[in-house]
RNA sequence: UCCCCGAUAGCUCAGCUGGUAGAGCGGGUGGCUGUUAACCACUAGGUCGCAGGUUCGAGUCCUGCUCGGGGAGCCA
């Protein structure tokens, strides 16, 4: 075993005088004539380590290798540090340079545009902001985990290769083994019948419908994992593959979801907060945003409720600063939804009761007959966060929308046995992961926040 | 898919109304009380995205293409 000490450890654990080897990359080196510095991290905290070596007791060419993208083998005592940007530091005994980094190594000791760094996403991860993003990518993953468990919550794994479309959530992957240069055809059509499953497969839009039954049977549970869809959009708030949370609750009405909600939002606003201070420091000064801010605003101020009603009326009110008029009936457009949360309501604002005629067919139509029991959390600079529902419960209801909206109802049959039997209220929610990781660090590009994102056009 | 903007050194950018390229960082060399994106001096480095066109002359103007960015719609 390669002995080894961790940066985090160095920095905040190992006593004054302990002996440690680090590994990591050099970030920069400086030269003095006696001593030079090099700040060296290795990714298990946002911190880099000094590391001071005596010109003395070391070569000019070793020395030389300590180039910025060095992978280097670092032995050396721990002290305080006279310098007055790190507490602590490493008097090195011994330097090995692991893996060179010639001079024509991309990342440089200066600011990069995100636009370059995009380029080279198997070397961006080694940047400062890059760390910070996929740190908080992990405990934004744990939180989640935790919030969910303790409160009762089963984590399931529905299917991701699925033979429904998932009614309107979004354009599909079509799954085939076929060869597509050959397909094969049975009176001028595709021969699903020699396809993989014998029918046509897509790769899940959405697991919602899948996890319903889940609920139903084991009460409360929720589901957080990859998706994929084919949407000709081409903006940084989409990617093709991308992980969703979708909790769903059995005996849940519209409220008791929001509630939930919100407590959600607070617990990972939270547990960020707590376990991630140096990233969220160094993105708030990094990122024009004020990420700060961001996290103030949803661990304090209960978040409001509106009507989607009461919303249009305010829109209507201002509907002269706007490209696209606001009009009841019609869905909000981006400009509509960050107005409502940054200027009507100055923070996160939960929309309820959107019309029915909008919204897919297993949103629960509400008493009055026009609007379905729904919710979008709107938060303000990015708009919907959070969309979630009442499902339709009651037998005919559903029935009657499945064959109003003309979907076949062979497709479904299964799920609408689920309300034959032992029907219950139940709710539920999904939540784009990537999303809400961009509004935690403040991030403004989907592409950012993952490693090798797969987007319409571009896999790199 | 539509609408805008952009592409100049390894990176970040400057280059006015057309007169054949500059800086900072990075690299190299030398200097320098322990530095903090260190500093100082010198130095190397460019088919100005690609293809056409206008012109005596194009990095600069025009057209097409490629790639990148932003916005809209659709969505998470």
């Amino acid at each position: 075993m390669i002995p080894h000490d961790d940066i985090r450890d160095v920095l905040n654990e190992s006593g004054i005088g302990s002996d440690v080897t680090v590994y990591g990359w050099v970030r920069t080196a400086r030269m003095g004539k006696n001593v030079a510095f090099a700040s060296i991290s290795d990714g298990s905290c946002q911190e880099n380590l000094q590391v001071v070596l005596n010109r003395k007791s070391f070569d000019d060419d070793s020395l030389k290798g300590l180039a910025t993208g060095a992978a280097v083998r670092v032995c050396g005592t721990v002290v305080e540090s006279p310098g007055r940007e790190q507490p602590r530091e490493v008097h090195a005994e011994e330097l090995e340079i692991i893996g060179p980094a010639p001079e024509d190594y991309p990342l440089q000791k200066k600011k990069h545009t995100m636009e370059f760094l995009r380029t080279i996403p198997h070397l961006r991860l080694r940047s400062g902001i890059f760390g910070a993003v996929f740190r908080m990518r992990h405990h934004l993953s744990i939180a989640i985990h935790r919030f969910f468990d303790e409160r009762g919550f089963f984590y399931v794994h529905p299917p991701l290769i699925t033979a429904s479309d998932a009614e309107g959530a979004g354009e599909t992957f079509q799954v085939t083994s076929l060869p597509l240069d050959a397909v094969p055809k049975r009176d001028g059509e595709v021969d699903y019948e020699q396809d993989y499953f014998r029918r046509k497969a897509f790769l899940s839009v959405s697991v919602q419908l899948e996890t319903e039954p889940l609920a139903l049977a084991l009460g409360k549970v929720y589901t957080f994992g990859p998706t994929f869809r084919a949407d000709p959009s081409d903006t940084r708030w989409h990617a093709s593959e991308f992980w969703m949370i979708e909790p769903e609750m059995a005996f849940y009405d519209l409220s008791d979801s929001m509630e939930l909600i919100e407590q959600f939002i607070g617990f990972i606003a939270s547990y960020m907060l707590d376990r991630c201070r140096d990233e969220i420091a160094f993105l708030d000064e990094r990122v024009d945003a004020d990420v700060r801010d961001r996290y103030r605003m949803l661990t304090e101020e209960p978040f409001v409720r509106a009507s989607y009603t009461e919303a249009v009326e305010r829109l209507t009110e201002a509907s002269n600063r706007f490209e696209t008029r606001p009009r009841w009936g019609g869905g909000f457009s981006s400009e509509h939804e960050r107005y409502l949360a940054g200027e009507v309501y100055g923070g996160p604002v939960f929309v309820t009761d959107y019309p029915a005629q909008a919204k897919p067919f297993y949103m629960r139509l509400n008493d009055d007959g026009k609007t379905a029991a729904c919710t979008d959390l709107l938060f303000p600079e990015v708009g919907e966060i959070v969309g979630g529902s009442q499902r339709e419960e009651r037998l005919d209801l559903l029935q009657e929308r499945i064959e109003s909206m003309g979907i076949d109802r062979e497709d479904y049959r299964w799920y609408v046995e689920t309300r034959r039997w032992g029907t219950a209220p139940h709710s539920g929610f999904g939540l784009g992961f990537e999303r809400l990781l961009m509004y935690l660090t403040g991030i403004d590009n989907i592409r950012d926040v993952i490693p090798f994102p797969r987007t319409l056009g571009r896999m790199v």
